[in-house]
DNA sequence: TATTGTGAAAGGGTTCACAGCG
DNA sequence: CGCTGTGAACCCTTTCACAATA
């Protein structure tokens, strides 16, 4: 879950350069959130040294991660910022719908879908199952809480391409399984659990506990400082 | 937040190395709960095969890893799994309690004061805070909502050491400079938005919409594989 | 013999510095 | 002149390979 590395050629992206990090690609993210700000404030251009200051980077890093995807700035002026943000959107894939299912209608999956930010950003959720008869059936907002059992046939009607995994980390795998099995090739897991998937499935983990973990290294270790 | 320096030498773990990534802080993790699960399985030793391969590393990766705290385990028989799950929760520092404090009555805040696995590895919620008027005075559990207002007070009282933002972006900032004045050196957030902090406060951030967007990114450039 | 601990090599991400161009 | 785009240098992380040793 670290690098990307190319191997067709047909993507909607040119693409010259074959290989993108994943802090490159979370940093691209941001570039995104400053340039929507940037846009938003009425400004027509901004230099890779702006793009930096906003975000902790330097300007060298920006002109870098953007060169992976094409050249999109005016030497001597800047970047455009519409037409970036425009490309940015297109690079990661967010200038379209996407279709969310959220497997576990616990407090966390409520979180979850009732977040405004999801949907803003063209991210639906359009299922949510569970494997508890007294959920199922539920009504969370416009959507009807669904057996896991149905989760194939309904994510199949539904095109969901991205599945949440908001359950105990015992179930984890077999929904995961199921998402597969149902043609999902993305999932976020929310599970402490290690997930093993086919190769041509992306997973992302957010574990709660390791963030924690990480925090109580640095108090514990305070003769250690957190570098940039 | 990538990298950890050591300046001064006072920390209870010897600490040979004055370096760790934070890829392999997140890995420390990974083993500690391998070895929870080793233990409870009643194994007394494993070897960095073994644990590799729960991990998806390699074996050489594992003993890199501890190598930078102390040697723990014997050439020939590997590591004795109590004796090392006790060394690296020390080094981790959860062989102790903390306390947290929320600061964000919402969704997303409930479902973590909720989540039981924070409390079963030490870490207690034993504040919420927001600045709602409507939420201030509410139960959740054994807990009443707080004014935000009253933060430092409760926090230096209650001797909360880490700090955690579910709060709207708008408000994050604010809130992170109050966690800041009451003392809090040790902050996860989840608010998407850029927190500026002193360098001596530690912070992390989770940020739902980047991990979906790194999603699109593999669904949309379908030619490209998530490698290792 | 099996497996650790670790220098050395490899790999790859970041920074530097400057040529190229508006 | 100002700022981008990029090859080269640098630096850090991972992998390799083997000496050390229970």
């Amino acid at each position: 879950m670290t690098k990307l590395v190319k191997t067709i050629t047909n993507s909607p992206v040119p693409a010259m350069n074959p290989r993108i990090s994943d802090s490159a690609l979370r940093r691209l993210s941001h570039y995104m959130r400053f340039l929507e700000a940037f846009e938003a404030a009425g400004r027509g251009t901004v230099s890779s040294e702006e793009l930096a200051d906003r975000g902790g980077t330097t300007s060298a890093q920006v002109r870098k991660d953007l060169s992976h995807f094409g050249s999109f700035g005016k030497r001597g002026l800047g970047y455009p910022v519409p037409e970036l943000r425009a490309r940015l959107a297109a690079i990661l894939g967010i200038d379209r719908r996407w279709n969310v299912a959220l497997v576990g209608a616990g407090k966390l999956g409520a979180a979850l879908h009732a977040y405004d930010g999801f949907r803003r950003r063209g991210f639906h959720v359009v299922a949510v199952f569970d494997a508890d008869s007294r959920k199922i059936g539920r009504r969370w907002g416009s959507l009807t809480v669904e057996d896991v059992a149905c989760l194939e046939t309904s994510v199949r009607e539904k095109e969901v391409e991205i599945g949440i995994v908001v359950t105990p980390a015992d179930a984890a795998q077999e929904v995961a399984d199921a998402m597969v099995e149902a043609g999902i090739t993305a999932i976020l897991n929310f599970a402490p659990a290690k997930l093993v998937l086919p190769e041509n499935v992306t997973l992302r983990d957010v574990n709660l506990a390791i963030e924690l973990e990480a925090l109580c290294f640095a108090l514990t270790h305070d003769g250690w400082i957190v570098g940039r």
